[in-house]
DNA sequence: CCCCGACTGGGGAGCAAGTATGCACTTGC
């Protein structure tokens, strides 16, 4: 069931349409699947959702012929996509919302709670929201109604908490979207300079979930730039409109905060508003230290109430005498002792990624063909590059030897036409409760490289988990664990285990930890990998792509790697071919 | 609803786990 429990903000005209279509469709088969019916019928809305959302074109430009060469779209999808498109509304769409209060739909993204029971609460108790659930959990009134114990109760609490944590936030990969898609328009207006026009915040720190955006404007002429930000499309509501700092909420409810700096400020704003407030207070303490005051305005003498350092970041650095500090670092976690040292670390960087070691096809659940997947890899300028299909034990993926053994033939035959870029032939095995994975040792020594990854027995106890993922790490076909902690953000726990223990393994038997690039994921996240680092584990940046839109990812990888203070040294897949080759042979001889 | 292989209709994954219930249903993968 694809859902989205942490509500995607969009601008109304100028998100992909891509997106909002699959939006669109979810919804739809969300609520065909809340009225019953024909569970197929579901499904297939949601299979086109995700085709269309991974679709490397934009729809918007497809005529109805194209839209039915999608996969999964037919001819009645394609007509709705096309209606959607030519009116802006989805009229099956508007009757199932009148029909079936929004926040009956709501219910349904509380892990444990679906489509049948959701609409059970609505119509035997009118309940329509997830607020409304919990007061009557806790107002007992559940009591007597069938199919919900006092488990089910404590069950949807604990779905509820966690949603919460994710709280009003949302997922990086969608504040990066409104941000980018934001300043571009800002860029535009009378009175703004385009190089002085940014985001700043959580969002520039590339923390995994933001809960508002920062943007940052040098000019002369603040009330126009104001203006142009209120007048965009998507706002629904202005908070604040003042001359040095406008707040806006958008349709979907998330808040804008726009600040207009004088452009000899620039830098110290930036700095300011980029955070995080405990690293600030710590490089105020030192300006305190120096006889200096540090403010959004600038680097000033206490005394004197001169000038000393404004215009760039650098600057301002420079004058607490301190090197730039990259925003990713900026949590003090140290960054600003390790500066004083000249010690900070040399981050990986997007660059600095020569191949990916974690993708998917359409093979198994993957939207693009080998072939596109692979084109899009080297077209990134990757030395190298892994396609890692499911392997059997997700039975849902319908793996087979046969396939897998085709594929491999078809990818050496592929390897011809990529002179700069390795093929390597993978897959993503699972790693079982007892830490076994799909093949034995013969079959996977047929493999360039072999992720493995927990997919099932989520709610194993610390030290069966601990066990586990032990054991896959002692397998020497392993190159890389997978989402280590399984988490994903807002929707599911990590799995408890001692992952110190997980850790120490990695660095013994040579296997490397995923940093999972998939914006839901982010795992290990940052404070995971900083814990990993100390037991001198190494790292894989990969994007999981199951489209060749998604291979982009990386870039919320390599965040994540940034706050976890890796280099280029401690991540494989930056690693030339020759390294990483011998990185995985000798794991292998000590099978 | 889509796809496929047929030509008008059938199959689509199918199980584990958990809970409530008394052997069934829902959820999630």
């Amino acid at each position: 069931m694809l859902r989205n429990p942490i509500p995607v903000p969009r601008l109304n005209d100028v998100a992909r349409p891509n997106e909002e279509i699959e939006a669109l469709l979810n919804e739809y088969a969300d609520l065909l699947s809340i009225t019953g019916g024909d569970a197929f019928k579901a499904r297939a809305y949601e299979k086109a959702a995700r085709a269309i959302g991974g679709y490397p074109e934009d729809v918007s430009r497809l005529d109805d012929k194209k839209l039915r060469e999608i996969p999964n779209v037919g001819k009645s999808i394609a007509d709705k996509v096309a209606e959607f498109l030519r009116t802006g509304h989805l009229k099956v769409l508007d009757e199932r919302r009148t029909a079936i209060p929004a926040g009956v739909r709501e219910l349904i993204t509380i892990p444990t709670l679906g489509p049948k029971k959701a609409m059970q609460l609505h119509r035997e108790l009118g309940i329509a929201s997830v607020d409304a659930l919990v007061k009557a959990i806790e107002g007992d009134e559940l009591r007597g109604l069938k199919g919900f114990g006092p488990k089910t109760a404590d069950n949807i609490l604990h779905g509820v908490e966690l949603m919460q944590q994710a709280g009003d936030r949302i997922l990086l990969s969608a504040a990066t979207d409104i941000a980018e898609e934001t300043v571009a328009a800002l860029r535009e207006a009378t009175g703004c300079d385009p190089e002085h026009c940014v985001y700043a915040g959580s969002l520039r720190r590339m923390r995994e979930t933001i809960g508002d955006i920062d943007l940052l404007v040098a000019s002369e002429d603040p009330a126009s730039v104001m203006d142009a930000f209120i007048a965009l499309p998507h706002t629904a509501e202005v908070i604040a409109h003042g001359e040095k700092k406008t707040s806006v909420r958008t349709v979907k409810g998330l808040q804008l905060d726009l600040r207009v700096l004088p452009p000899a400020s620039f830098g110290a704003g930036l700095q300011y508003f980029t955070g995080s407030q405990a690293h600030n207070i710590r490089t105020r303490e030192i300006a305190v230290r120096k006889g200096l005051k540090l403010s959004e305005y600038g680097l000033f003498h206490a005394k004197s109430g001169r000038r000393k350092a404004a215009a760039t970041e650098e600057e301002v650095y420079a004058a607490l005498g301190l090197p730039w500090i990259p925003p990713t670092l900026r949590e003090d976690r140290g960054e600003v002792a390790a500066g004083l040292a000249g010690e900070l670390p040399r981050l990986v960087t997007e660059d600095d990624l020569r191949g990916d070691l974690h993708t998917h096809t359409d093979l198994t659940d993957g939207l693009s063909s080998l072939e596109d997947m692979v084109a899009t890899a080297a077209a990134r300028g990757y030395a190298y590059y892994a396609v890692t299909d499911h392997a059997p034990k997700l039975s849902m993926q319908r793996m087979t030897d046969e396939k897998i053994l085709a594929q491999r033939e078809q990818l050496r035959a592929l390897a011809g036409r990529y002179k700069k870029m390795r093929l390597l032939h993978g897959t993503e095995l699972n790693i079982g409760p007892d830490g076994d994975v799909d093949w034995p040792g013969e079959f996977l020594a047929g493999f360039d490289l072999c992720v493995a990854s927990i997919h099932s027995h989520f709610t194993l106890d610390r030290a069966a988990q601990t066990r586990r993922l032990i054991r896959a790490c002692e397998n020497p076909y392993v190159a890389v664990i997978g989402h280590p902690t399984t988490r994903q953000i807002g929707r599911r726990p990590p799995i408890d285990a001692d992952l110190d223990a997980v850790f120490a393994a990695c660095a013994r038997t040579g296997t490397a930890l995923e940093v999972n690039s998939h914006p839901h994921r982010l795992d290990l996240n940052d404070e995971l990998i900083l814990r990993a680092r100390h037991h001198g584990a190494v790292f894989a940046i990969d994007s999981d792509a199951h489209s060749t839109t998604h291979l982009a990812h990386t870039r919320y990888g390599v965040g994540t790697a940034q706050r976890g203070w890796l280099t280029p040294d401690e991540v494989i897949n930056t690693w030339t071919w020759q390294r990483l080759k011998s990185f995985l042979a000798k794991k292998r001889k000590s099978a």
